[in-house]
DNA sequence: GCAAACCAGTTTGTAATGCAAACCGCAGAA
DNA sequence: TTCTGCGGTTTGCATTACAAACTGGTTTGC
Protein backbone atom coordinates (compact mmCIF):
# COMPACT_ATOMS: atom_id res chain seq x y z
CA UNK A 1 0.00 0.00 0.00
CA UNK A 2 2.68 2.47 0.94
CA UNK A 3 4.45 2.19 -2.22
CA UNK A 4 1.78 2.95 -4.35
CA UNK A 5 0.53 6.32 -2.17
CA UNK A 6 4.03 7.70 -1.62
CA UNK A 7 4.92 7.43 -5.92
CA UNK A 8 2.70 10.60 -5.77
CA UNK A 9 5.22 12.94 -4.63
CA UNK A 10 7.27 11.57 -8.04
CA UNK A 11 4.67 13.12 -10.36
CA UNK A 12 5.89 15.90 -12.78
CA UNK A 13 5.83 18.99 -10.79
CA UNK A 14 5.50 21.41 -14.35
CA UNK A 15 2.16 19.20 -15.29
CA UNK A 16 0.77 19.03 -11.58
CA UNK A 17 -0.11 22.88 -11.37
CA UNK A 18 -3.74 23.06 -12.49
CA UNK A 19 -3.25 25.29 -14.99
CA UNK A 20 -0.94 23.76 -17.10
CA UNK A 21 -2.99 20.39 -16.98
CA UNK A 22 -5.46 22.23 -18.40
CA UNK A 23 -3.55 23.67 -21.18
CA UNK A 24 -2.01 20.56 -21.91
CA UNK A 25 -5.04 18.56 -21.61
CA UNK A 26 -6.64 20.64 -23.99
CA UNK A 27 -3.68 20.76 -26.50
CA UNK A 28 -3.63 16.80 -26.26
CA UNK A 29 -7.30 17.12 -27.66
CA UNK A 30 -7.02 19.44 -30.49
CA UNK A 31 -3.33 18.88 -31.85
CA UNK A 32 -2.93 22.88 -32.51
CA UNK A 33 -4.04 25.55 -30.70
CA UNK A 34 -3.65 29.51 -31.02
CA UNK A 35 -2.89 31.95 -27.96
CA UNK A 36 -6.59 33.02 -27.62
CA UNK A 37 -8.75 29.92 -28.09
CA UNK A 38 -6.51 28.49 -25.67
CA UNK A 39 -7.17 31.88 -23.38
CA UNK A 40 -10.93 31.10 -23.54
CA UNK A 41 -10.93 27.18 -23.00
CA UNK A 42 -8.63 27.56 -19.93
CA UNK A 43 -9.97 30.41 -18.29
CA UNK A 44 -6.46 31.89 -18.31
CA UNK A 45 -5.57 35.69 -18.33
CA UNK A 46 -3.10 36.61 -21.09
CA UNK A 47 -0.32 36.97 -18.35
CA UNK A 48 -0.67 33.89 -16.95
CA UNK A 49 -0.92 31.88 -20.30
CA UNK A 50 2.43 33.31 -21.49
CA UNK A 51 3.84 32.54 -18.46
CA UNK A 52 3.10 29.32 -18.42
CA UNK A 53 3.11 28.57 -21.74
CA UNK A 54 6.93 29.73 -21.60
CA UNK A 55 7.61 27.18 -18.91
CA UNK A 56 6.15 24.19 -21.20
CA UNK A 57 8.22 25.22 -24.25
CA UNK A 58 10.85 25.54 -22.24
CA UNK A 59 10.49 21.80 -20.89
CA UNK A 60 10.01 20.80 -24.65
CA UNK A 61 6.37 20.00 -23.87
CA UNK A 62 5.01 22.17 -26.22
CA UNK A 63 6.12 24.09 -29.22
CA UNK A 64 5.13 27.34 -30.23
CA UNK A 65 4.88 29.07 -33.81
CA UNK A 66 4.91 33.02 -33.75
CA UNK A 67 3.52 34.08 -37.26
CA UNK A 68 0.86 36.15 -38.67
CA UNK A 69 -2.85 36.36 -39.19
CA UNK A 70 -3.25 39.24 -42.07
CA UNK A 71 -1.34 41.58 -40.00
CA UNK A 72 -2.43 40.85 -36.31
CA UNK A 73 0.42 38.17 -34.61
CA UNK A 74 -0.54 34.74 -34.30
CA UNK A 75 0.50 32.06 -31.47
CA UNK A 76 0.25 28.82 -32.35
CA UNK A 77 0.50 25.77 -29.73
CA UNK A 78 1.19 22.18 -30.03
CA UNK A 79 1.81 19.31 -28.03
CA UNK A 80 5.36 17.72 -28.79
CA UNK A 81 5.74 14.46 -28.70
CA UNK A 82 7.48 14.26 -25.25
CA UNK A 83 4.84 16.61 -23.94
CA UNK A 84 2.23 13.68 -25.20
CA UNK A 85 4.21 10.88 -23.21
CA UNK A 86 4.78 13.37 -20.31
CA UNK A 87 0.78 13.91 -20.20
CA UNK A 88 -0.27 10.16 -20.90
CA UNK A 89 2.70 9.37 -17.76
CA UNK A 90 1.19 11.66 -15.61
CA UNK A 91 -2.72 10.67 -16.38
CA UNK A 92 -1.54 6.94 -15.42
CA UNK A 93 0.14 8.23 -12.45
CA UNK A 94 -2.79 10.00 -11.35
CA UNK A 95 -5.32 7.62 -11.86
CA UNK A 96 -3.37 4.77 -10.70
CA UNK A 97 -3.21 6.56 -7.40
CA UNK A 98 -6.93 7.58 -7.37
CA UNK A 99 -7.62 4.32 -8.15
CA UNK A 100 -5.29 2.40 -5.36
CA UNK A 101 -6.64 4.65 -2.52
CA UNK B 1 -15.93 19.57 -23.03
CA UNK B 2 -14.29 22.71 -21.88
CA UNK B 3 -15.95 23.06 -18.24
CA UNK B 4 -14.99 19.29 -17.60
CA UNK B 5 -11.53 20.65 -17.89
CA UNK B 6 -11.49 23.95 -16.91
CA UNK B 7 -12.85 23.03 -13.28
CA UNK B 8 -9.40 21.38 -12.45
CA UNK B 9 -8.33 24.56 -11.89
CA UNK B 10 -10.53 25.45 -8.81
CA UNK B 11 -9.52 21.96 -6.84
CA UNK B 12 -8.34 22.61 -3.53
CA UNK B 13 -4.73 23.71 -3.45
CA UNK B 14 -4.07 22.58 -0.01
CA UNK B 15 -4.90 19.24 -1.13
CA UNK B 16 -3.04 19.33 -4.12
CA UNK B 17 0.72 19.48 -2.98
CA UNK B 18 1.57 15.64 -3.74
CA UNK B 19 3.25 15.29 -0.19
CA UNK B 20 -0.66 16.38 1.31
CA UNK B 21 -1.92 14.29 -0.83
CA UNK B 22 -0.42 11.48 0.79
CA UNK B 23 -0.39 12.79 4.48
CA UNK B 24 -3.93 12.86 3.72
CA UNK B 25 -4.71 9.39 1.79
CA UNK B 26 -2.58 8.13 4.88
CA UNK B 27 -4.81 9.60 7.69
CA UNK B 28 -8.17 8.66 5.49
CA UNK B 29 -6.83 4.94 6.05
CA UNK B 30 -5.49 4.50 9.43
CA UNK B 31 -7.72 6.81 11.26
CA UNK B 32 -4.62 8.06 13.60
CA UNK B 33 -1.24 7.78 13.36
CA UNK B 34 1.82 9.66 14.93
CA UNK B 35 4.41 11.71 13.60
CA UNK B 36 6.96 9.15 13.17
CA UNK B 37 4.53 6.61 11.32
CA UNK B 38 3.48 9.16 9.16
CA UNK B 39 7.09 10.36 8.38
CA UNK B 40 8.07 6.74 7.21
CA UNK B 41 4.67 6.21 5.39
CA UNK B 42 4.85 9.49 3.51
CA UNK B 43 8.88 9.42 2.95
CA UNK B 44 9.25 12.69 4.19
CA UNK B 45 11.39 14.73 6.49
CA UNK B 46 10.41 15.72 9.71
CA UNK B 47 10.70 19.41 8.91
CA UNK B 48 8.67 19.15 5.80
CA UNK B 49 5.95 16.88 7.83
CA UNK B 50 6.14 19.24 10.34
CA UNK B 51 5.26 22.26 8.45
CA UNK B 52 2.28 20.37 6.26
CA UNK B 53 0.66 19.17 9.22
CA UNK B 54 0.63 22.31 10.40
CA UNK B 55 -1.25 23.91 7.52
CA UNK B 56 -3.20 21.06 7.38
CA UNK B 57 -4.18 21.72 10.92
CA UNK B 58 -4.61 25.64 10.03
CA UNK B 59 -7.31 24.34 7.23
CA UNK B 60 -9.29 22.55 10.04
CA UNK B 61 -8.70 19.54 8.09
CA UNK B 62 -6.27 17.03 10.95
CA UNK B 63 -6.24 17.48 14.43
CA UNK B 64 -3.00 17.16 16.40
CA UNK B 65 -2.86 15.77 19.70
CA UNK B 66 0.44 16.38 21.55
CA UNK B 67 1.08 13.97 24.18
CA UNK B 68 3.70 11.53 25.57
CA UNK B 69 4.55 7.27 26.02
CA UNK B 70 6.15 7.52 28.68
CA UNK B 71 8.49 10.60 29.01
CA UNK B 72 9.12 10.79 25.35
CA UNK B 73 6.71 13.34 23.31
CA UNK B 74 4.16 11.72 20.89
CA UNK B 75 2.57 13.76 18.24
CA UNK B 76 -1.01 11.62 17.17
CA UNK B 77 -2.87 13.03 13.78
CA UNK B 78 -6.30 12.57 12.68
CA UNK B 79 -8.40 13.64 9.97
CA UNK B 80 -11.52 15.80 11.10
CA UNK B 81 -14.71 15.68 9.23
CA UNK B 82 -13.88 18.90 7.49
CA UNK B 83 -10.92 16.49 6.29
CA UNK B 84 -12.35 13.39 5.22
CA UNK B 85 -14.67 15.42 3.12
CA UNK B 86 -12.77 17.75 1.52
CA UNK B 87 -10.22 14.65 1.00
CA UNK B 88 -13.47 13.13 -0.61
CA UNK B 89 -14.30 16.09 -2.44
CA UNK B 90 -10.55 16.10 -3.92
CA UNK B 91 -10.48 12.98 -5.02
CA UNK B 92 -13.71 13.24 -6.94
CA UNK B 93 -12.91 16.01 -9.34
CA UNK B 94 -9.32 14.62 -9.88
CA UNK B 95 -11.08 11.55 -10.78
CA UNK B 96 -13.87 12.87 -12.98
CA UNK B 97 -10.94 14.78 -14.96
CA UNK B 98 -9.10 12.27 -15.53
CA UNK B 99 -11.76 10.12 -16.55
CA UNK B 100 -13.32 13.22 -19.12
CA UNK B 101 -10.14 14.05 -20.76
C1' DG C 1 -2.91 63.13 -40.15
C1' DC C 2 -2.81 62.00 -35.61
C1' DA C 3 -4.35 60.91 -31.13
C1' DA C 4 -7.00 57.47 -28.71
C1' DA C 5 -8.50 52.88 -28.31
C1' DC C 6 -7.59 48.22 -29.20
C1' DC C 7 -5.28 43.78 -29.96
C1' DA C 8 -2.06 39.99 -28.90
C1' DG C 9 0.84 38.96 -26.07
C1' DT C 10 5.25 39.79 -22.54
C1' DT C 11 7.46 41.49 -18.45
C1' DT C 12 7.48 42.84 -13.78
C1' DG C 13 6.31 42.99 -8.80
C1' DT C 14 5.01 40.56 -4.93
C1' DA C 15 3.26 37.46 -1.67
C1' DA C 16 3.12 32.59 -0.88
C1' DT C 17 5.14 28.06 -1.39
C1' DG C 18 8.10 23.80 -0.63
C1' DC C 19 12.22 22.11 0.71
C1' DA C 20 16.59 21.45 3.38
C1' DA C 21 19.32 22.63 7.01
C1' DA C 22 19.83 24.48 11.42
C1' DC C 23 17.92 24.54 15.68
C1' DC C 24 15.51 23.31 20.34
C1' DG C 25 14.21 20.94 24.65
C1' DC C 26 14.30 16.81 26.94
C1' DA C 27 15.95 12.06 28.44
C1' DG C 28 19.32 8.77 29.29
C1' DA C 29 24.27 7.31 28.99
C1' DA C 30 29.14 7.93 30.27
C1' DT D 1 28.76 17.35 34.14
C1' DT D 2 28.97 16.78 29.29
C1' DC D 3 27.57 14.13 25.35
C1' DT D 4 24.41 11.78 22.34
C1' DG D 5 20.27 10.71 20.53
C1' DC D 6 15.02 11.46 20.01
C1' DG D 7 10.95 14.05 18.48
C1' DG D 8 9.87 17.46 16.48
C1' DT D 9 9.94 23.07 15.11
C1' DT D 10 11.85 27.15 13.03
C1' DT D 11 14.57 29.48 9.68
C1' DG D 12 16.60 30.65 5.14
C1' DC D 13 16.19 30.65 0.54
C1' DA D 14 15.23 29.76 -4.11
C1' DT D 15 11.09 28.99 -6.84
C1' DT D 16 6.29 29.77 -7.80
C1' DA D 17 1.80 31.62 -9.52
C1' DC D 18 -0.89 35.24 -10.08
C1' DA D 19 -2.25 40.12 -11.20
C1' DA D 20 -1.09 44.40 -12.91
C1' DA D 21 1.63 47.14 -15.79
C1' DC D 22 3.72 47.35 -20.01
C1' DT D 23 5.00 46.78 -25.26
C1' DG D 24 4.77 46.77 -30.23
C1' DG D 25 1.92 47.19 -33.59
C1' DT D 26 -2.97 48.12 -35.82
C1' DT D 27 -7.35 50.16 -36.41
C1' DT D 28 -10.77 53.80 -35.46
C1' DG D 29 -12.57 58.38 -34.88
C1' DC D 30 -12.28 63.10 -36.00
Amino acid sequence: MGEEIRSLTEVDRLLHEPSRTVIIAILYAVESADFLYLQREAGLTKGNLSAHLSKLEEAGYVEIEKTYRGKIPLTLCRLTEAGRKAFEDYRRQIKNFIEKV
